[in-house]
DNA sequence: CTGAAAGCGCTTACAG
DNA sequence: CTGAAAGCGCTTACAG
């Protein structure tokens, strides 16, 4: 690799000149143009994208995400970057694989980056964001806002729990059983099943307690024959897509149908949920406008001096297949 | 944010020093040691990671795939990262879309971070790469290796589609579609698409051409009822797994079971397909291992001089429940 | 139009 | 044990 400093003595001038000419910045005779353009042509020159960031102090900014391979996740991620293409900022990118300690690391290793801004999906804003003395402007993603992290963008998982689980006490449902990632990983999951567990009181019903399970990127081995044959629910909520589709799979091997013996329903509104036969029944969350707001929102915070804010994006049940009606069956 | 420096003016001593002490090496003495680390508390100093990457010459490696979305590469890309940290590089990633030109600009700009190697999963090895005149060494992912590209990781994809076919041949089926991303986008769907056409031949029997329709992140919406109408398939084979769902979904919308009326079978064992009831029937290619594969033959070639060499990794055909057998169907 | 010099924020010999 | 200085590879005023 070569450096501009080759290309300059190669053209015979001063790194200056060939910087004016290789950025278009500046005045240069025609001369020199020539002669730089053909050094750097001739020495494959390209300049150096860390030395630049330096020099330049390029703004970036880092976004912590739970797991890439989560397609909620990977679909906020991309509004976020394009959003920040358009300000000029390179985003960086960190994740916590759901796990506290590996959470705080990847805030570390963001911060070295000395970042303009945060976004941030976090298991515990609290206790997460605890020891970082002092951060730049963040904006939480899909947790709630804190006294000390005012800016937010999340949508009404509460809501989004009851709506789903009113759905399902309509089609029938009394034995509804709530899976979901450890709460302590994810205060998303949390207000979902407070949302269930209203849902289920308001009915006059009573809510099994939530099975906590650790998240993982698949959930191809998830077995719930226990939970499955000591409660003998007649639907399963997962606390997110990729999780109720793992329910999907451990109740088929349970040698169960779903929905004849087995309703089932999550959230996120993922794309394979739409391909299935049946089709997933979930709540639609809308990660990429999410994604997109919190950029803006940072990007307006860092820049514009404004204040943080809380905004919220509204959910949609979408009704698949999935969720048998038991009002008609004998 | 603060900077060694204002660590070192705050702590009394000169930049040598306080880098000493921050960074453990050299002798420093215990007073030294005590102020420095008071001074940088103070100011809540965290070293910038790019001013330590451009002065320690930092080694990157470049990863370029398709689309972080699609769970293969993310695997693979997974695999290279974990493969990378253990060597103490950092790895850097771009994403193509599937598209030969934002797969120029993507090369170009994984360039402008000097790599000191390059991982690559390309449309098309000679033309994709035709352009850069001289690059860092670098293996191909998923391509076959070409004279200038000697260095790459590989199934045998031919072979994966002749076997599935015979599969499908096996279970009765005549009238075959292939439904695959552009060839153009990748020789691995077209290669895939020869076995078939081998297969298909083999049995005596002709292939349908190829049914090619452009890579997107969610098939969701595509739409196979001209083909399926015109072509009366008895099975559908999608070039890819991600690609077979969608083809799921269309067949469903058409009314049609899978696979009471069309059979479907796809590439690459993706976890989602284990879930799915039926289970998918598909090529299952260790994507995680090929990409740990890449990172170390990559860095043999960076570090040790290795000569570039062509690693081919074993695929297995995953039977699921998609496939129906048509043999004892009157 | 061109160049010398300082600076971005660290690291690394080299003196002392 | 401590510091001055050069260097990583660019960029940016400032002179001329």
């Amino acid at each position: 690799m070569s450096t501009l400093q080759q290309v300059a003595y190669r053209a015979g001038c001063s790194v200056a000149t060939a910087h004016r000419v290789l950025n278009r910045n500046g005045p240069v005779s025609d001369e020199m143009v020539r002669r730089v353009r053909r050094a750097a042509a001739e020495l494959g020159y390209r300049a150096s994208g860390r030395a630049i960031a330096l020099a330049r102090r390029r703004p970036v900014i880092g976004v912590l995400i739970p797991s890439i391979t989560n397609p909620v996740f990977a679909a906020s991620l991309s509004s976020i970057q394009q959003r920040m293409l358009l300000a000029g900022h390179s985003v960086l990118i960190a994740q916590s694989n759901y796990d506290p300690a590996q959470e705080v690391d990847a805030v570390a290793s963001l911060l070295n980056e000395r970042p303009t801004g945060l976004i941030l999906t976090v298991c515990d804003p609290e206790r997460s964001l605890a020891l970082s003395s002092s951060l730049p402007p963040t904006v939480l993603l899909n947790n709630l806002p804190t006294p000390r992290f005012a800016a937010a963008v999340t949508t009404d998982n509460f809501g989004a729990g009851r709506d789903l689980t009113d759905h399902l006490i309509a089609h029938g449902h009394r034995r509804i059983l709530f899976v979901s990632g450890h709460f302590g990983a994810s205060d998303r999951a949390k207000l979902r099943y407070l949302g269930h567990v209203r849902a289920m009181s308001n009915a006059g019903l009573e809510a099994f307690e939530a099975l906590q399970i650790p998240f993982i990127d698949s959930y191809d081995q998830l077995d719930l024959s226990e939970a499955v044959s000591t409660l003998k629910p007649t639907a399963i909520i997962g606390s997110n897509d990729l999780l109720t589709l793992g329910v999907m799979g451990s109740v088929r091997r349970l040698g169960l149908s779903v929905p004849l013996d087995i309703s089932v329903a999550g959230f996120d509104g993922i794309a394979i949920g739409r391909m299935m036969d049946p089709a997933l029944t979930t709540v639609e969350i809308p990660d990429g406008t999410m994604g997109a707001a919190a950029a803006s929102l940072l990007l307006d915070i860092a820049e514009n001096a404004a204040p943080p804010r809380h905004l919220t994006a509204a959910y949609r049940l979408r009704c698949g297949g999935t969720v048998r009606d038991l009002n008609h069956v004998s």
